[in-house]
DNA sequence: ACCGCCGGGTGCC
DNA sequence: ACCGCCGGGTGCC
């Protein structure tokens, strides 16, 4: 969906710049142009208008070759066709109207002439264009230089900038459409430009000694060997190339003799739930040998043993995690490290170095074809030893004990960590206090929102081997420590984005950003999406050799705030955002190829991220329990049996009556009452006598009675499962409405149709008049008191429930310990289940859609709880919680009346068969023989059939619609 | 010559 | 700057 929110200024500006004139570009398929470089997600810049530079509705309003002059008294140099920078200084002695030109570096080059500059100064100070430099021919010049001027502002804006550069005796040439929008006019379409296909990702050698069973998951040990890999990288950074002994910027055309500093880091972007927390702590034990820190600058390579850089060093720091099998080798400066150890190549765009020995094993993000990503030796092994899930022992590791909850160490961090340290770790810290003073920083911050910093205290409590001597300090609380050295002593500091963000604002000498860090981590790392939040700047402020973020969500920012995250990792130029912008976010907002290419080599080259179905080495990522469903007829009995003819011949004549009169669909609602009446009826006949007969006419009735009916049948259509989608945007409802014909549609839809089809609008399904103040909204959800009405009544049971009670003591006899979910789209039905369940002496809970969420916390947690006599069963309603929910403790499901749509069965399974699940799922749906049931299990295979098949995205045209839904009620009522 | 032309001094904003 | 511009020196051919 992020696509849909792609600015329209963008294609506006296509329009006008590309296509030219009035062209229609509303069929442009905006999402078709962007998959195929699997970047949907970077493209919603849903920014708010009028905030900052707002350069993304900017047009190019045409070009201007000026002259920078006095370079003679400056050092900053310039290549041919490097971009640069017009920055105002108004403060300028000579001339208020000065507008300097600095290189990418920030290095002045020089001025823009003062007739020049005068416009120009008036222009920007106005904030009527953003100017954008780039010298055409940079090298060789003396005393002047040229410059080629994009100008890029408001369409609003564009003739203002025309005057004032008129007035000065200056035009604008047209924007070419060569210029590739003024990136790199001559040099981009000049020359074919390097090629950024995918490298490779560097990969680690691997040792198989010490194979013992295997608590890294493949994908997790895919992860490490790509983090580590990206910690020693050799290689040029991305975009930069050596050229006569310079390092160039191939998108700046920047170059300087000094060779940028390469990104130790990256993002790690893979789904929640695979593990990024668990991969963290394994890549900082890298650092870790026989128990110790390795000392990181001053490490030499004869400290390691020698068979290590010809074979691969067995790695301390690796088995440091408990009972791992699978070794990376020590993960040391990269400066100090022998070359040939670190495999990793990037180097298919770079003609000269492929030439080179290939890489033996070379780890690709690119999941489907990862076989490659263990060595050769490593990979039978891992195969075979790979259980399908992680086992492991529950010790305490040696600094955070078992009493050490996360209360006692967040109520007074430094106290019982410092003591403990202490106590322990007297011949670390020696050891450490003798390096102290030669080696560079050994500690890594992780910061993380408050919520998940339990989430990792508990996570290093579990993984860490007790012998491993590994400091860790939490820094947070009022009583956090102040005192540099000791933060520097830690191999672990953890805090918070407040933490962060609070001393940085608060105290000029914030802790934190005087150390030299050997490692930052961001946790949750979106969290600094916003370049202007404090927590961002302050984050960009730290000083760390190797920075990483970890985020969960797949990066749903826009490229916006992508630039935050980019410059965090300090990838040069795009730590300045006007080369952010004029490199890649403008390009692709404008959907220049170069610039979508450039942005999927960049994502592709720092970042990792798998989802829960991907796969490694063929088989996906996580490999559940497995999940079996089974269906359980259940017979009426005869007196069920009865009431369910009786109201199935009765509504089975009111619709073949619809039909034959061809107003099914304009009876919709009646025809969906009929049918919820009939599904009622399967489950209980308690749960259908409420329902009133909607057969009444609604002309003559008054205005508050048919809002009232309008309502009901609202509340029925939206009620009764059947998962309606609003039949204009095909999508489902969003802010339901029902009309006087009794359609339900989303507000904005609707409105939309009558507004362009005035003053005679039609409603869509049948034709009938409409009118916008006939349009009847839903009100807010009263509380249910139909549920203590119902209650009121004398309890009988009914054949499912008869069936259901015998499982569930059968069950109990079998294990008593196992949970199960009992899910039902009816939480009538759900409170009737409730009371044979007390009877029988079943300890459960419930979870409603409508529930409070104190209250919903409470109900998962007890639930989710191992402890005997904690509930075994849990009452759910079919569409209650988000995905987020995690029902893990069950492993049986009884599913008590089908869905409308099988997919919201499944997801309603996967709350408990997820990650965490150990046991196999059990999933009982109970069908009523010979009832609409049944039908809704043909109607479920073929929305299955078609969600499988090759037109499994392919959304339905409205009569495409009309006749699925006809045909359904067809299948439904037996017709 | 209240010009032109020459050639030295000079040079961002 | 192999320019432009400035201002002093100079002045038929």
């Amino acid at each position: 969906m992020a696509w849909m929110c792609m600015r329209d200024s963008a294609w506006k500006y296509l329009q006008s710049a590309h296509l030219g004139g009035d062209r229609n570009y509303s069929h442009y398929t905006s999402r078709d142009f962007y998959s195929q470089f699997g970047l949907e997600d970077f493209l919603c810049t849903d920014d708010i208008p009028g905030t900052d530079e707002d350069t993304d509705s900017a047009v190019l309003f045409g070009t201007l070759r000026g002259n920078v002059v006095g370079l003679r008294y400056y050092t900053g140099v310039v290549n041919n066709n490097e971009m640069v920078s017009l920055q105002r200084e108004p403060n300028n002695l000579y001339d208020k109207n000065a507008v300097k030109v600095n290189n990418v570096n920030g290095n002045q080059v020089g001025h823009i002439k003062k007739e020049l500059a005068a416009p120009l100064a008036y222009i920007m100070d106005n904030k009527l264009a953003i100017v954008e430099g780039i010298v055409p021919y940079g090298a060789k010049n003396a005393f002047t230089m040229p410059v080629q001027m994009s100008f890029w502002g408001k369409e609003e804006n564009k003739q203002a900038v025309l005057d004032e550069l008129k007035m000065h005796g200056f035009k604008l040439a047209p924007p070419s459409k060569s210029s590739e929008f003024g990136f790199g006019s001559s040099w981009v379409s000049g020359r074919a430009g390097p090629s950024y296909s995918a490298p490779g990702h560097g990969a680690v050698q691997m040792t198989t000694e010490q194979a013992v069973g295997t608590p890294l998951l493949p994908h997790q040990k895919q992860a490490l060997a790509w983090m580590v890999s990206r910690e020693n990288s050799k290689e040029l950074p991305l975009f930069w190339e050596e050229k006569n002994n310079f390092y160039c910027n191939t998108l700046t055309n920047f170059a300087e003799k000094e060779r940028p500093e390469n990104v130790l880091g990256g993002i790690l972007a893979d789904d929640m739930g695979l593990g990024k927390t668990l991969v963290t702590i394994a890549l900082i034990l890298t650092n870790f040998h026989d128990g110790k820190p390795l000392p990181v600058e001053k490490v030499k390579s004869d400290q390691l043993h020698k068979e290590s850089v010809v074979t691969g060093v067995k790695n301390e720091g690796h088995e440091l995690l408990k009972g791992t099998s699978c070794n990376v080798e020590p993960n040391i400066s990269s400066v100090k490290k022998k070359s040939e150890t670190v495999q990793s190549q990037y180097s298919s765009f770079r003609p000269k170095r492929a030439k080179a020995e290939k890489p033996k094993y070379t780890v690709s993000s690119d999941s489907e074809e990862s076989e490659e990503w263990l060595p050769q030796q490593t990979r039978t092994k891992c195969e075979k030893d790979l259980p399908a899930t992680r086992k492991r022992s529950k010790t305490a590791s040696c600094i955070i004990q078992e009493d050490t909850g996360f209360a006692s160490a967040l109520a007074s961090p430094s106290a019982p960590l410092k003591k403990k340290a202490k106590k322990k770790d007297t011949a670390s810290v020696q050891s450490v206090k003798k390096n102290d003073s030669e080696e560079g920083p050994r500690t890594t911050l992780i910061i993380c929102p408050l919520s998940v910093l339990s989430n990792w205290i508990d996570q290093f409590e579990q993984h860490i081997r007790p012998d491993v001597h590994l400091n860790i300090y939490v820094y947070y609380g009022p009583d956090r420590s102040k005192d540099p050295s000791f933060l520097s002593k830690q191999d672990i500091v953890l805090t918070t984005y407040n933490i962060l963000a609070s001393d940085y604002g608060s105290r000029g000498d914030s802790l934190l950003h005087r150390l030299k860090w050997l490692r930052v981590v961001l946790d949750e790392g979106h969290t600094i999406r916003n370049p202007n939040a404090q927590q961002t700047k302050a984050a960009l402020n730290l000083e760390a050799q190797r920075r990483w973020i970890l985020t969960g969500t797949p990066i749903q920012n826009s490229l916006k705030d992508l630039w935050s995250l980019l410059s965090f990792l300090k990838l040069k130029p795009f730590t300045d955002r006007e080369w952010w912008r004029r490199t890649i976010q403008r390009p692709v907002m404008l959907g220049e190829q170069g610039g979508l290419r450039r942005l999927q080599s960049l994502i592709k080259n720092i970042t990792l991220r798998r989802t829960k179905t991907s796969k490694i080495k063929g088989k996906p990522v996580l490999e559940l329990p497995e999940r079996k469903v089974f269906i359980q007829h259940v017979t009426l009995t005869e007196e069920e049996r009865k009431i369910y003819q009786s109201v199935k011949n009765e509504g089975k004549a009111a619709i073949s009556r619809y039909f034959n009169e061809g107003t099914v669909l304009a009876h919709y609602a009646d025809v969906l009452g009929v049918l919820l009446r009939l599904r009622q009826l399967c489950c209980h006949p308690h749960l259908c006598t409420n329902t009133s007969s909607s057969s009444c006419q609604i002309g003559d009735s008054t205005p508050e009675e048919l809002r009232e009916k309008l309502v009901n049948k609202m509340k029925l259509v939206l009620s009764s499962g059947s998962d309606e989608e609003c039949a204009i945007c095909l999508d489902s409802l969003n802010l339901p409405v029902i009309t006087h014909c009794a359609h339900v549609f989303c507000k904005p839809c609707i409105c939309e149709v009558i507004q362009s089809e005035q003053p005679n609008a039609k409603c869509p399904l049948c034709r009938n008049e409409l009118r916008v103040e006939h349009l009847v909204e839903c009100p807010p959800e009263e509380s249910d008191s139909s549920i203590e009405k119902k209650g009121d009544r004398e309890w009988i049971s009914s054949s499912k429930i008869n069936a259901l009670m015998h499982a569930l003591i059968d069950l109990r006899k079998q294990n008593p310990a196992v949970k199960c979910l009992i899910v039902s789209q009816f939480t009538t039905f759900l409170s009737l289940i409730e009371i044979p369940l007390k009877e029988s002496g079943f300890v459960f809970t419930r979870l409603n859609g409508s529930m409070a969420q104190k209250k919903r916390v409470q109900a998962i947690q007890s639930f989710q709880d191992r402890q005997t006599g904690s509930p075994t069963i849990m009452l759910l309603s079919l569409k209650a919680g988000g995905v987020g929910l995690n029902l893990t403790a069950a492993s049986r499901v009884f599913l008590m009346d089908p869905a409308w749509n099988p997919a919201a069965e499944d997801q309603c399974f996967d709350r408990c068969h997820r990650l965490g699940q150990k046991q196999d799922v059990i999933i009982t749906k109970f069908i009523v023989k010979d009832s609409v049931e049944e039908n809704m299990l043909k109607i479920q295979k073929k929305k299955r059939e078609l969600a499988a098949g090759a037109f499994a995205a392919k959304k339905l045209t409205v009569s495409e619609v009309k006749q699925t839904k006809i045909n359904e009620i067809k299948t439904l009522i037996d017709l």
